[in-house]
DNA sequence: GTAACTGCAAACACTTTGCGAAGCA
DNA sequence: TGCTTCGCAAAGTGTTTGCAGTTAC
């Protein structure tokens, strides 16, 4: 069994997934962890974050376009991720609610997690271009 | 209106991807396309997949961990992704019926897709490994 | 003391793109 | 003929990794 340490750096990172209501990306959880620790490396935050996914402490999100996004929620729940902006929100647990792995028709297979993610234009988008009603390519 | 050209190559790859049953990575029909024409470049299959799933004619699809797979289905429905060897196969669309848009709780957002992706350990991946049952990292 | 961890920088995997040439409509 | 597409190669993006030094336990 391989010991834990409990760096100052990976408290930095977690602590920065717990402080946020959003689903910030790597390289903003960098920037913050820059702000408050201006020595700590992008490889130790990517580290830090990969061994909290690993441990369930937080969860790595990846969406259609873009980079991978962090949340502090560890409960099966659906994410929005807007086209245009990147923005990932939370979408209604509920929706999940009774679909068992046994629904999918797949026999045989263990199946580990459930990611459920909704792609399109988020409200902010929508107003801030009336004129474009087409999906982005 | 940007007119549309039929090149031998956009047949080529939408063929290939038609001719398959599985969910291939860009770099797979890569290495088919070449089998077939020595000269097609990779930058012109990304391209064509790219300007196919546009179109509505192909599917992309992201997972997890790994590069995206192409699907000849658009219609709705979910897949399962092996953590252990990539693989991707068809998950069963019922258990996605009766999803509408309002069942996610985000007025105000216009949705365009659905993606539902579960991840975990395939059969053979199970069999060939019946000692290891962590998830793995 | 020692193994886990860090900072740094280089490597990596996947994908896109700029350019001049080629070829479909 | 004109404009889309091609092949090529280089660049881009996001992420991982090797190494030597550091630090928690």
């Amino acid at each position: 069994m391989k010991q834990v340490r409990n760096t100052a750096q990976r408290r930095l990172v977690l602590s920065i997934v717990r402080g946020r209501r959003d689903h910030p990306t790597a390289d903003q959880i960098y920037k913050q962890a820059r702000a408050r620790d201006a020595r700590i490396s992008c490889g130790t935050v990517y580290r830090n974050l990969n061994f909290l996914a690993a441990h369930g402490d937080i969860l790595r999100l990846s969406v259609p376009e873009g980079p991978d996004h962090f949340d502090l929620r560890t409960d099966d729940h659906g994410h929005f991720c807007c086209l245009r902006c990147g923005t990932v929100v939370d979408a209604a647990v509920d929706a999940l609610d009774g679909l068992g792995v046994e629904n999918f028709g797949l026999p045989g297979f263990r199946v580990d997690r459930i990611s459920l993610v909704l792609s399109g234009i988020c409200p902010n988008c929508l107003q801030s271009s009336t004129e474009n009603t087409e999906v982005p390519k």
